[in-house]
DNA sequence: TGTACATCAGTGAACGCGCGTTCACTGATGTAC
DNA sequence: TGTACATCAGTGAACGCGCGTTCACTGATGTAC
């Protein structure tokens, strides 16, 4: 797993250190857990002293801060992705989808990513208030699928419900047991896509 | 905080020092969160040295293990208990507004019983196919309520909604930016009625 | 009722460990003249 | 082009800490006779 480069390969000076410390630290991550993220586990990661990350990052909260941004910047990049791959009244579930994908494909980041605000007492990245946010998208997406735009409370009720199933679901479909449903309905994405239709949250899924 | 009793009060033998342990491990998780759990710190919370615990539990995990048990029964307790309260099409919301008021009280003692699981791969406690497990809680009164229990894929699916949407919301109400949302709403409980409602799951909230 | 003894449930000191962070340092780089 | 020097980005040793766990121990309890 690790990265430290043979001797000879590296030169003293780094050239983005910071970069290869997000790097090492997510694939850590996904390695051996939340656990393990400790800062010298990252440094020994990329192949550098227990010092080096401190020219960086002021501690090890902003390490992981950063970890948790970039985890927020590629769901965000994978969530746009989906809408712009899926016109039409499939738009919100699509939306959907590539969160609950991207959770399963990276756990431990996905853990990060909350846990990390929640350390702060703040919101995480993607859910604020910025224009470019994944909840934001969410939002939009329901405008632009017929929400009205004036009511305000029902809008931010509705973007809620679906951010808290599609995270429910997402750290639900992490357990083994639920193998034998995925199976029965035809693979992973049905499973999700069954699960959303249940929910009745997502218009394009539901045709009552 | 600490329950150490003066040093005249307590005999040399505790009586029920495993008790005693749980009960200062869920006065600490909530005082401290999740990560001041340590077997350490517990054994000083309940006023015993760092070896006591070793007579009532193999290793730190078994500790949590039962910390995490008695938090899935005293959920399933009070999720019996608002069923019973609430007769009718509305015991399903009685259902999901329990669950998300249990992990609004006790946050961090919810995060210790799913991650007691993750840690062992396992379904939690309240997730098993036991008679008296919260989820089958969930379920019966699915079927109580109308649901086909001969359509064993759909009601599974349903069941899988339902407690995703709820967790979903439980560990989402806990952001401290969603206040003005339950303020306008007229309160918390408000507020969770209105996200399950959106959500559809719940059959008495929605009368469409 | 009294005594011997096994068992139980604590103590407290010690172990080795990995952690976050600091420090004086040094090698590499870039800039001024 | 060459040299002096400031700055940058690393090293590696060290710090103090709290942790989980083990160990020999001892005080308290319960039982047999």
């Amino acid at each position: 797993m690790s990265e430290a480069k043979s001797a000879e390969s590296r030169p003293y000076h780094h050239g983005d250190l910071r970069r290869a410390l997000v790097d090492a630290a997510r694939r850590l991550l996904e390695a051996e857990g939340p656990s393990a993220l400790s800062l010298r586990a990252v440094a020994r990661e990329a192949g550098v002293s227990p010092a080096a990350p401190y020219h960086h990052f002021k501690d090890k909260a902003e390490l992981l801060d950063a970890v948790a941004q970039e985890g927020w910047e590629i769901l965000g990049q994978q969530m746009s992705d989906a809408k712009a791959a899926d016109q039409g009244l499939h738009q919100l579930t699509a939306l959907g989808i590539a969160y609950v994908c991207f959770a399963r494909d990276n756990p431990a980041l996905y853990r990060v990513m909350y846990d990390a605000a929640r350390d702060k007492e703040m919101l995480p990245a993607g859910m604020q208030d910025n224009k470019d946010s994944a909840y934001c998208m969410v939002r939009d997406t329901m405008i632009e699928h017929g929400a009205d735009p004036t009511a305000e409370v029902d809008l931010e009720l509705a973007t809620v419900a679906a951010w808290c199933g599609a995270h429910g679901l997402a750290e639900m479909a992490g357990f083994k047991q639920f193998e034998h449903l995925k199976e029965q309905l035809g693979g992973e994405r049905a499973f999700f896509d069954a699960v959303f239709g249940h929910m009745g949250l997502f218009p394009s899924m539901h045709g009552h």
